[in-house]
DNA sequence: CGAATATTTCGATTATTGTCGAAAGGATGC
DNA sequence: GCATCCTTTCGACAATAATCGAAATATTCG
């Protein structure tokens, strides 16, 4: 993953909306959700619901199924891992909690 | 950390802009950089750096000390470990990639 | 085929964010 | 105190994103 596929997948999590949509999607496992069971539990209005969905989508963070009438949106476990990889080794070195620098003249 | 902080701290990083100064300061380490010298080396506008130095701060993903006439911005490196540990556990439970669940029927 | 269901696309509106020049606010040193 | 340097704040405009009703597109079932 670099930058440009980082960035939109962040702004697809940066929404208070989208971020409690995604956390479903990671709830329901790969199985995932019809569109019409999330608006009922988020109470989003469907068109808004579907616009959120669609960001999440192209943003790489989730997969789409037809079954039957229904849309299964599914979150993406590989491409949530793969940015959570950018985050900790590519974009932001972040050192790991136990070998932290924390007397400002290590790193 | 909870939604309401990770929320601003996303959207602070879905940027293209602000993830590349993000990257600088942590490249920069504790000691941080001052304004005018990211604003030369990224070639941003003062006033434009500012503004996303701004957000970057408010977010809580950089700390601010001045020196002498110069403002030193730091990356927060326990925030950003915050951010990842949200993603990874709070929010978004991602697998292991040693463990992670490939065959749709775990989870 | 036609009615019913599930979801998206369209379109219009409002809200938020990004951009950056110009002016203002602190800090230093003479 | 004044000239200088560094950075922020202000202000105006442009661009992007959020919202959601209404109409359109699939799909199923009788």
């Amino acid at each position: 993953m670099d930058s440009t596929l980082a960035v939109p997948a962040l702004a697809a999590l940066a929404h208070e909306r989208r971020l409690a949509l995604f956390r479903a999607l990671v709830v329901a496992g790969p199985d995932g959700l019809s569109a019409g069971t999330i608006a009922r539990a988020l109470d989003v209005p469907p068109s808004s619901l579907s616009h959120h969905l669609g960001l999440l989508e192209q943003a790489g963070l989730t997969t789409v199924r037809r079954a039957g009438r229904s849309l299964i949106y599914a979150a993406d476990f590989a491409a949530m891992r793969a940015l959570i990889g950018f985050l900790t080794e590519d974009c932001c070195q972040v050192l790991a909690p136990e070998t932290a620098c924390t007397t400002g003249d290590c790193v």
